[in-house]
DNA sequence: TTCGATTTGTTCGTATGTATA
DNA sequence: CTATACATACGAACAAATCGA
């Protein structure tokens, strides 16, 4: 259920991060299409969109996703 | 360089609070136009955002910056 | 073309918990 | 016990870009 545990040591925002990591190496979120919105995983998560876009910030630093003002966050396509 | 002392005897937040109205008085933050955002100062100075907000709280205080949430932090324009 | 809704990204201000001296 | 400092987290607000009606 990809729960995020409130009272664990570590912060939400990593917590998130890690699950979204995990649904984009599954193909939940497949290469080249777009991840829900920050609004929506915030929901999602029970958790405020400032902490969804610190976890979005973690991947985008990873070159795992990238985001569009306007359109959404993308997975990235990779070549592996 | 306006370098922070980490071993000062006076705090971090007041240090900062310091350097920032340096500038404002040296004209390199202009009136009436926006400071650097806390996180790029906390950057800058190598300290947490938190005590970058002390540091303007203290500006605030003395009536030489005015914050706007969702835009910035504004030098006062005063009729000296 | 104009308007409104949606989305990302950024900002301030605040609160809480922890650690340190 | 108090002051300082940090990391985390939230809420509200704003700008710019995009898209469709």
């Amino acid at each position: 259920m990809d729960a995020i545990d409130l009272d664990g040591a570590t912060p939400l925002y990593r917590q998130v991060a890690d699950v979204l990591e995990s649904r984009i190496a599954a193909g939940t979120y497949p290469p080249g299409r777009r991840v829900p919105s920050s609004r929506n995983l915030a929901d999602e998560f029970g958790v405020s969109r400032r902490t969804v876009v610190a976890a979005l910030e973690i991947l985008h630093e990873k070159g795992l996703v990238h985001g569009v003002v306007g359109r959404g966050t993308f997975v990235v396509e990779t070549d592996d």
